[in-house]
DNA sequence: TAGACATATGAACAACTATTCATATGTCTA
DNA sequence: TAGACATATGAATAGTTGTTCATATGTCTA
């Protein structure tokens, strides 16, 4: 007589301890957009030098080179990490002539940067 | 006659259209040290597996396995992500034999993951 | 309209990061 | 105490990201 013995049967494709708890966090998570979303903001503040040509632009309007001489990187480094901060909808720009003034268009990411201040200065 | 001309005398390091704003905003830059401590805390929210591992946890504690299934991730990956978390302080764990139960340790993160997501839902 | 200037853009490269796989550690139980 | 199990850890790899350099674009002025 031969016994063929599955242990797979009972086991969800990823194995758990306690199924129940899993399920329950589940059915809080968030969809993978939203996760998305979320991260991409984080992400977004999360380089030093974009942090500061955001905050940087806190007081007023800088124009490019300005911002550059403020946070001590190049125009070009600049120009790129605004092109992405424009693409978020994080700063908007005017032109006067020659010269772009950028500025901040985003008082939701003004805040969570204030949030995030408030936690390492503890 | 020999005229030297030396167009760098009154320029500063970097060059830059309106020093006085320059001067204005670099007064209320951040020091660097808080400028890399803060986008530090983004960046680590910054990631989609992270935020994942963080959001399971807002409801309750769970086990590494248990956080494996619920954001459909290798206990590997889980594991490594838990050890940033906990290095930060953002997640803390305790043993039952050997089971590790984890769970959030920071409520600054989940306010500032709050804050996020009113902005992701604008 | 040519040249100067502010900024943008693309390509290349170096540095960093997340995942995977293999292995190690620590705890329980037979 | 050996083996099973949950988790941690290290090394290797592939993908991503920031910076730089070279060049392009758009605007002003002589």
């Amino acid at each position: 007589m031969i016994f063929i013995i599955d242990n797979h049967i009972d086991r969800c494709e990823v194995s758990c301890i306690h199924p129940k708890q899993v399920e329950y966090a589940r059915s809080n998570m968030l969809d993978d957009d939203t996760v998305l979303s979320l991260a991409n903001i984080f992400k977004t503040l999360g380089d030093a030098t974009r942090m500061k040509i955001i905050y940087s632009l806190m007081l007023r309007e800088l124009c490019v080179c300005d911002i550059a001489a403020v946070i001590n990187a190049s125009e070009s480094s600049v120009s790129h990490h605004l092109r992405l901060l424009r693409t978020q909808k994080i700063v908007k720009f005017r032109r006067d002539g020659k010269v772009l003034y950028y500025s901040l268009d985003d008082d939701h990411i003004v805040s969570l940067i204030k949030e995030g201040l408030d936690h390492v200065n503890e």
